[in-house]
DNA sequence: GTGCAAGGTACAGACCTTGTACCTTTGTAG
DNA sequence: CTACAAAGGTACAAGGTCTGTACCTTGCAC
């Protein structure tokens, strides 16, 4: 019984809940410069004791997610992201064969997504799609965009009725970076907003397989432009922003 | 910040160390009748003090999983799974859409699997597989149906090169009761065996629309039969083994 | 410079996990 | 039928984690 032999070990809490706020910044939930409620508040809303909450903040602080002032105007701010996204890059350069292995779940859990989405939307779903889509178009940061993203996937997979694909989908990626995360701010890359019109549109008119295969080719050229940043050979700026001029 | 409101706990490692044997045991790495490693083994091997374990063990046995035995002859034996059996049953009727959703879920990750398969399978990968099938085709006893039946979808798992996709669908798979324990044991279905066989032939040659094809046929076949048994009006029989006579 | 809204620190009690030592049960070899 | 050995059963003290409560410190705003 080789099956037996596997070490078993439980999180901390302070660990716990590392990763969870680390998980909100990655969903885009709260973005760059944002600020956490303050830490007793948090700590109530997490059901926690403020001590635990406190060692996790350290944590994210030590991997540079966010930055805390003291004072009254104090608080915990997210950071710009750069080291995060620095060590992340690395990783996935190191990690044989780990980027496209994360690429390759999303494929399974979203064509598959967008294929129940297709035959189950009702008209409520194809609502809140539009209006993910429109934020999409009309995002002007890095935060607003990522979030509108997320929120695209999200709606799809309530749509599909489906809450195991849904959690699935969320945590996958939450394990990513997105192509504006990674590059200064470019324009919403037209590509992918007509990448999520398709999809939308096969969801509407019902046609499953097509809902399917648009999901699939957005997703690989996600991958083709991730893959371009990744394994660049010449470091990703680290200018913030666009230039100011 | 809606997002930050969710309480997060961690669980005690009696809980992580039930799951992770329970989890086995749904797997089929070990099945009725089998003992487990004595306390203090298993313990060593898991990592954990043998407290830890044995609280591990008294949950698992008051959920009828396994019996614990004193003396020379002693150890924990799995019990013929009929209590597990039989909430787990009642727990598909009880929370709507539970059912479906965890069928849709696998359909979503193992018809990707089959899908990556096709594409990427070794000659080495084609006989590990291949050796499986034989295995389900005389397999004589629920243990062995399961296990490996398990074992098929885990080398399958591994043609695919996915670590995540494997990963999940092992979690999804520990999910579901297989069809032989909730009935006394009838022969191999043979649909079961044809439908492991047609996916192999399409990974074999290399179909990937095929392979993903079958495996979406298998799935749904899977559903038919549970459903019908999980919602049955008349509870499933309670003896253990086919009729003696 | 006072007020106040943050973060920073301290501490005791409850609970979890571990390592170690010893007791009890029970099949089986002699 | 007795003694041994292989199990599970129990007890306890030390160390770690989490909580609740109380109090200190910083620094913006008025």
């Amino acid at each position: 019984m080789d099956s037996m032999s596997n070490g078993v070990t439980t999180q901390t809490l302070t660990e716990v809940v590392a990763d969870h706020l680390r998980r909100l910044i990655h969903l885009g939930e709260v973005g760059p410069g944002d600020r956490l409620p303050a830490e007793r508040e948090l700590a109530e809303q997490l059901g926690i004791a403020r001590l635990s909450l406190r060692e996790a903040l350290k944590t994210l602080q030590n991997d540079g997610y966010v930055e805390v002032r003291r004072g009254a105007r104090g608080g915990t701010y997210v950071t710009e992201l750069e080291a995060p996204v620095a060590r992340w890059r690395a990783r996935m350069r190191t990690v044989s064969g780990e980027f496209d292995d994360i690429i390759d779940f999303r494929i399974g859990l979203e064509t598959e997504t967008a294929r129940l989405a297709a035959a189950r939307r009702t008209p409520e779903d194809l609502a809140a799609m539009r209006t993910t889509i429109d934020d999409l178009t009309v995002a002007h940061d890095r935060t607003a965009f990522r979030l509108a993203d997320s929120r695209f996937h999200a709606s799809l997979a309530r749509a599909a009725r489906s809450s195991r694909l849904g959690a699935a989908v969320e945590s996958t990626r939450a394990e990513l970076f997105n192509t504006h995360d990674l590059l200064p701010f470019i324009d919403p890359v037209q590509e992918s907003v007509d990448d999520h019109e398709v999809v939308f549109r096969a969801v509407e008119r019902g046609d499953v397989d097509a809902a399917a295969a648009a999901m699939r080719d957005h997703i690989e050229h996600t991958r083709t432009q991730l893959r371009a940043i990744v394994f660049a050979t010449d470091p990703p700026s680290e200018s913030t922003e666009a230039p100011a001029s």
